[in-house]
DNA sequence: GTTCTAGAAC
DNA sequence: GTTCTAGAAC
């Protein structure tokens, strides 16, 4: 919104099913704010009675006329309902969304309690019609025509979106962008949608969990008939050591938790999904509990209850890649989920599974990619089976640690390490060869170990723009003009467009290292040399105006030859910053932050890398995670942004300011 | 990496 | 009509 036109008026759509609370919404913020209110409701319009969308409009306009703002309090679930809502918005009126996306079965209960609810919705008809009205659902995106959107998924989401309008007097504004969504909610196609009611149609659970990991599989499901290059590469585990080992479910969930939010940053848009056979798992509630308290993105991380072999057939839910929870022998049998993987298998798991290892110690994990013959790739699209073996809790089994937690735990940590950067490797793997056939990607690397440029360095091939920085730092000085400062082993210079107020790059002076990709342990030295050099220039800048913000970090796939680090100020306030892929490559986690790449050098011999996918992702703010339309309105939001940094930008010295004076 | 531009979105 | 994006060429 720009300052020139003065908004004093708000048209808010409330957006859920019946028994959501939008009566109520509407009703606490007229009851105490300072603005006028008109509540729109479709449910009493008629003298009381249900009336039709044009009699709201046309209240709409006219209490907008009269000065008001206006809620409008019918379900608005799908775009097409709300788009006229939507046009009402214009000069000096804004159109808000909020969403009260309440789990189904708490707006089924209420509607059923209802009694003197004005829609007449009674008895046990209220489940069927709030259940076939999710599922036509279509959340609203800023690109609608909002200015601004704010999702609620509990009471305490909706008590402040509550509160947030109470407080707005009659000529205050808020903020534009959508708030407080938790899944990124991809493009949906209609056809997606229509293959999504088919399934939901199975007898398979109606459960809010169920229900919203459903829709995600089958858009992926969808995809993979498009083509193998935009399968979402999703995990499916097991929980490990809980079952026969007897592992403490309390400790065994912390650290699945904990290991999954260690993770997802680095798969890209990959996604980890904790997988048990029966409905009242134990396990599944306690780790859904403690990721939504850590408000994990749940798109990404989320549990299913299903068989872990028929989880595309039986479930609608594709994961390319399974993890078994074995015995030490790798061997079938045993029960449990083992014995159900090698069965659903057949022989060609053992044997596949033989090239790779004979035996598996605690805490490790060895990916074995399954040929296309066997049932389970065929069948139900699992390309690599990732086996682990945790820690044995069992007293009445041989070799049990006698109830050492310390070391329990340890080795529980150490296996989902194992199976998470195995599982990396998978993804990793693919995207660096996204174009070769199905055939030929599986008989490449299963292995942890980097067997990729062992064999053949197929360097990349530079186009003649790209080879600019290589120059450079090849013979600096040659380029007196641009060049900063130089070393031995390092350049500095000013990037070329930048992307912020400061955004200098700092380059490795050393032939072969082309990108991140290729960085090894022996560059460790190098690595701290560029941070620390980097760090100087924070200081220069900062000097003149303590007011910058910085980071430093690599790109995951630099476009540029030679491994640069980029120093930027956080205020991306540049006409170099034009579109979609210089955003996110700066501000999602596509941008591997020079601290984070030096622990993973040190500790695993080379640096993770993200997915170029993540460049493709939606427009959000890089303080307050708010959602965009497009590029302009992103920028003009950011300008005025003083939202704190989220919490992992903020955490080990990734950011760097000064203290506030 | 940028520039240019067709055509989608508004 | 204008604004904005995305893809091709460099």
């Amino acid at each position: 919104m720009e300052d020139s036109e003065k908004t004093n008026q708000i048209v808010v759509l409330l957006i859920g099913p019946p028994g959501s609370g939008k009566s109520t919404f509407s009703d606490t913020v007229m009851r105490s704010s300072l603005r006028p209110w008109s509540r729109i409701c479709q449910d009493i319009i008629n003298n009381g009675e249900a009336g039709t969308k044009a009699q709201c409009l046309k209240m709409a306009l006219s209490s907008l006329k009269e000065g008001n703002s206006v809620f409008i309090d019918r379900c608005n679930l799908d775009r097409e309902q709300r788009s006229e809502f939507v046009k009402l918005g214009g000069p000096g009126i804004e159109v808000h969304a909020v969403v009260l996306e309440l789990p189904a079965q708490v707006c089924i209960s209420r509607s059923v309690k209802r009694t003197g609810h004005e829609g007449n919705l009674q008895g046990g008809r209220a489940a069927a019609v709030v259940n076939r009205m999710l599922q036509s659902k279509e959340l609203p995106k800023v690109n609608e025509g909002f200015s601004r959107v704010m999702f609620c998924y509990n009471d305490a989401d909706v008590e402040i979106a509550v509160n947030t309008y109470i407080k707005l007097g009659p000529m205050d504004t808020l903020p534009s962008g959508c708030f407080g969504e938790k899944k990124s909610d991809t493009k949906s196609q209609p056809g997606i949608m229509k293959f999504f009611k088919k399934v939901n149609a199975l007898p398979a659970s109606s459960s809010n969990e169920a229900t919203n990991a459903m829709r995600k599989a089958n858009e992926k499901t969808e995809n993979s008939r498009l083509g193998s290059a935009d399968i979402v590469h999703t995990l499916a585990f097991p929980s490990i050591s809980t079952a026969d080992f007897q592992f403490d479910l309390e400790q065994a969930s912390d650290i699945i938790v904990e290991k999954a939010e260690e993770f997802l940053p680095k798969v890209g848009t990959a996604r980890l999904v904790l997988v048990d056979l029966s409905h009242g798992s134990k396990i599944l509630s306690l780790v859904k509990a403690k990721a939504s308290q850590k408000n994990i993105d749940s798109a990404r991380f989320f549990t299913f209850v299903g068989d872990i072999t028929k989880l595309r057939s039986e479930g609608g839910l594709h994961c390319n890649v399974i993890a078994n929870a074995t015995n030490w022998r790798l061997k079938p049998g045993g029960g449990g989920v083992n014995a159900a993987i090698f069965k659903a298998a057949g022989p060609d798991l053992e044997t596949a599974t033989r090239v790779r290892a004979n035996t598996l110690l605690p805490g490790k994990a060895v990916v074995v990619p399954l040929p296309s013959t066997c049932p389970l790739h065929n069948a139900e699209g699992i390309t690599h089976v990732i086996h682990v073996l945790g820690p044995n809790m069992n007293p009445n089994r041989p070799d049990n640690l006698n109830n050492d937690y310390t070391k329990g735990c340890k080795t529980l940590r150490e296996a989902y390490t194992s199976l998470f950067e195995g599982f990396l490797s998978v993804v990793q793997d693919q995207s660096k060869f996204p174009k070769r056939s199905n055939q030929t990607a599986l008989s490449d690397s299963g292995s942890l170990e980097d067997t990729r440029d062992s064999g053949k360095k197929m360097s990349k091939e530079w186009s003649t723009w790209a080879l600019a920085l290589h120059t450079i730092a090849m013979h600096p000085e040659r380029h007196e003009n641009i060049v900063l400062e130089f070393s031995d082993n390092i350049v500095v210079i000013n990037d070329q467009y930048p992307k912020a107020r400061k955004h200098v790059l700092v380059l490795a002076r050393q032939e072969s290292l082309d990108g991140l990709e290729d960085v090894r342990k022996e560059n460790f030295q190098l690595l701290q040399e560029m941070h620390n050099v980097g760090l100087k220039w924070v200081d220069r800048f900062q000097n003149e105006d303590a007011s910058l913000i910085f980071r430093l970090g690599y790109h995951s796939v630099p476009s540029m030859r030679q491994l640069h680090l980029h120093v930027i100020s956080q205020d991306f306030d540049s006409d170099s910053l034009k579109n979609k892929k210089h955003w996110n490559s700066f501000t999602s986690s596509f941008f591997r932050d020079s601290v984070d790449v030096l622990e993973e050098v040190k500790s695993q011999g080379k640096a993770n890398v993200a997915s170029e996918d993540l460049l493709k992702g939606e427009l959000r703010c890089n303080r307050c995670r708010s959602a965009h339309p497009n590029i302009p309105k992103l920028k003009s939001h950011v300008r005025s942004c003083r939202s704190q940094f989220p919490e992992h930008v903020l955490q080990n010295s990734r950011l760097v300011a000064r203290p506030e004076t």
